[in-house]
Formats: C-alpha cells, structure tokens, sequence
DNA sequence: GGAAACCAAATCGTCATACTTTTGGGGCGT
DNA sequence: ACGCCCCAAAAGTATGACGATTTGGTTTCC
C-alpha cells in the first residue's frame, strides 16, 4: 500500500512538511540540497519529487528549482495528502472538510446501499449494527472503534459506486482522529448506536428513504459535534 | 498542469492504456521492455511509473516484475484517472459514479455557498445565469457549455470547502464529455436553465435550503438523463 | 521418493557521472 | 534607461555499474 524504498522514505519525510505548511508554499526547493539533507541519490531525489508533482504539490522549473505549488493545486482527495494533513496543522481545516464530505456523500451512499447491497454486505451490516450495540455497552472503545469504521466502510462500498466506497479508508482516517484526540464522547451515545442500527435497518429492508435519513442525522450530528469541539 | 517531459508523454500512452483495459489488471510489465518500447531511458521509465505507483495503478516487484493493479486499487479521484477512464472503454461506468457523486455533492455545495459565498461570487452566479440564459436562446452550444462549466465550478468553489471546489474541473470534464458525446439535447432545456437561475438567485438571497434543493433538481435531471442514454 | 536447503537468474533499486536543454539574470553596448 | 546577448545554474536525460531481493528450479540429504 505504501510506496516502497527509499523514496518511499524521503517522501514521507516532505510530504508532511509541505502539508503542515513547516515548507510553505511558494518555497524552492534544490535537488541537489535534499540529495544531500536526506543522503540520497539524484534518482531517488528525483523519483520522490516526481510522485509529489503528480499530487500537485510541488512542481519543478529548469533553472529555478522545485517549488511548493499553493495548497489549492493539491490533489486534496489523494489519501496520503489527506493523512498527511490531518497529521499537521491542518488538522482542524481537514476535519471540516471531511465533515461536510461526509454529510453530502454517506446518506447518499446509504440510500444506493438499500437498493443495491449484496445479500453478504446486508448480512455483514446486521452483524456490524449488533457488535457496535455490544462493544458500546461494553464501553470497549477500540474494538467499537473498529466495528464504526467497518460499518461506514461498508456501508459505502455496499452503495455500488467505486468512488464512494474509495472515500471508505479516508471516513475511517476521521474517525480513528476523533478517538485518538477525544474528540469523542468517553462512552459512545446510545442515540448514535441507535441510528447505526437503523441505517443497517433500512438496507437490509431496501428502504432507501429510511437509511439517507437515519445517516444523515448521524453525520450531521458528528460535524456539529465537530464544529463545537474545533470553536 | 500536465506532467511535463518524456515521464508525461509516457505517462500519456501508459495511463490510458491501462485505464481502457487495453492492458489488463495482473498484466506484468518489465521496465526493459517499456524503455525499448518508447525509445526512452530507465530514469524516463522508472520516473513515469513511479508517478502510476502513486495513482495506485501499478505496483513494481523484484525479480517479478511491474504489475498492474486492480481497478478498485486505483485513486478514483486523481484527476488524471478520471480522464483516462472518460476517454477509454470505462466511459459508461466513470459517467455513472460521477453523477452519483455530482448528486451527493452539488446539492450540499449550493446549500453551503448560500450561507457562505462571497459577494463576489454571488454576483459571478448572477451573471453567469444571465449568460447561461443568453446562450441558451442563441443556441451557441460552445460557449453554453463553458458557462455551465463556470457556473458548476463557481458555485463549488463558493461552497467554501476545499474538497468540493476540487471537483470543479472533474465536473467539467463530466459536462464536456456529455456535450462532445452528444448525450444532451441540442437545444437546452428551459427548464434546466431556470433551474440554474433559480439556483442563483437563492444562493445571492442566502436561501440555502431552495438553492439546495434546485441544485438537486438540476443533477438528479442530468443523471436520470444520463441512465437513459446509456439504457 | 519426498522434503528441505541451496543456488542461480531475473528484475527492480540505488548510485555515480556525463551530457543536454532550458531559462533567468547579469553585463554589455547603445 | 533600454534592450540585446551571453553565461551559468538547475532540471532533464542517458548510461554503466553494482546491490538487493524474490522466485523457481536443483541439488542434497534423510
């Protein structure tokens, strides 16, 4: 999943700081001074530089050097960029991006979910729904955690449209955030298990109405949530 | 905006040809046979699929080889893919997730860019409207159709968040491609223009919840249209 | 005869170096 | 002060050498 090698390694090196602006934009950058800040090779300097061009973020000019391209050139959907970010100091810019993101794609991801899940997905989102009734009695917040994200995740692949279940993986980076910062309630909110157990529900009855309802309230009420944490 | 050098034009002929299919999931490339291919060097080579390993579309392997990944490995939302695939075999299915998306999306963006638009932008709206309704009646499909593209992209962008104004050029390429392809009506409807007007002039009122639901009008009209164009 | 250990080839990964191309800026002349 | 020309700086490309790693066959030992 991760790139490999040493420009993997140099990669994970600039990218966080150009993402947490620590290299702001505008900034030049030389090949040769990373060669010898990260004692490389030009091959991998130049393999490293090229996979950040095609995020966007930095873009080389022959006799000028590399420069940092401005924050809204960014491939803002590519996963690393958005780990990387909600690593640094964008965090709180990030999560409320991602909020909205999710309130207008999940209810509409768990409206195509009712009328096209698999039999499996429908199954997997019941015994998903019963877990998170489980682990939340049983105030074991990492397992909860765990059985959170796989429901959204699912719930989004079950929708059938590839681009939906890809944004799986980034719902689940904002939700480990939110437990990781506590942002969270301590014990997670019987209403909100409530409606999870809804949603899973809906699909499973193919009553699409239902199941956009029921996790639009549940996104909406994770960005208010948000929005009163972050001020 | 495009990879420059011999990595894009590489990237050019390698991209598509993966994105259509022509070069099947779990195919096997060696970078050897690529360089005699193209007449390039290994650092061109080595370069352009570094940029593909980090669209997710290939992964390289020792003593194996570079192999193709599965499409639901690729970064869907790279705008270079999405391309890529509007061009090729996968036109249909791209089409397809992109108005589930432009659904879920445009109707939030609208109801965000009510609430937080600049006065700039709103007067943009106003006259893009205008020009939309202008070009309509003159029946000047170009320009028409760089108006809707404006309009979409403006009222992404007024939305406020980072991720939607993003989508502004895929949303053209979305807009483009069903002109090119002779998959609207060459006259536009008037219906869908007053809808744009409509959209418009709720977002300069601040009137979120109309704007939203005009906007939805507008994107469940052009995905219902698209189902029935591709049956 | 079978299984484990070993070896060899293939391929990517990295480094070093040389040459080419582009381009920004300084110097020169008007 | 203005414009032209030239040079140097930086990325772009090419190539040769070596290292690392994985695969798959082969040998060897029970």
């Amino acid at each position: 999943m991760e790139i490999q090698g040493l420009p993997g390694r140099l990669l994970a090196e600039l990218g966080p700081a150009i993402a947490s602006g620590e290299i702001p934009e505008g900034a030049v950058l030389r090949g040769e001074e990373l060669e010898e800040r990260f004692g490389v090779s030009r091959t991998v300097v130049r393999e490293a530089v090229r996979i950040l061009e095609g995020m966007r973020m930095v873009a080389p000019r022959r006799r000028v050097g590399i420069t940092v391209q401005p924050k809204s050139d960014w491939d803002v959907f590519d996963p690393l960029v958005i780990r990387w970010r909600l690593a640094g100091a964008d965090r709180p810019a990030q999560l409320r991006s991602l909020g909205s993101l999710r309130v207008a794609v999940e209810p509409a991801a768990a409206a195509l979910a009712a009328r096209h899940a698999s039999d499996d997905e429908r199954r997997e989102l019941s015994a998903l729904a019963v877990e998170l009734t489980m682990t939340a009695r049983a105030a074991d917040l990492e397992t909860f955690l765990r059985h959170d994200i796989a429901f959204h995740a699912t719930v989004l692949k079950a929708s059938g449209n590839e681009m939906f279940a890809h944004l799986g993986d980034t719902v689940g980076a904002v939700l480990t955030g939110r437990t990781e910062y506590h942002l969270m309630p301590h014990q997670p909110e019987p209403y909100a298990i409530r409606l999870h157990r809804e949603v899973a529900e809906a699909i499973c009855a193919g009553d699409a109405e239902h199941a956009e309802q029921a996790m639009r309230t549940i996104v909406v009420g994770a960005l208010e949530e948000l929005n009163q944490q972050l001020g």
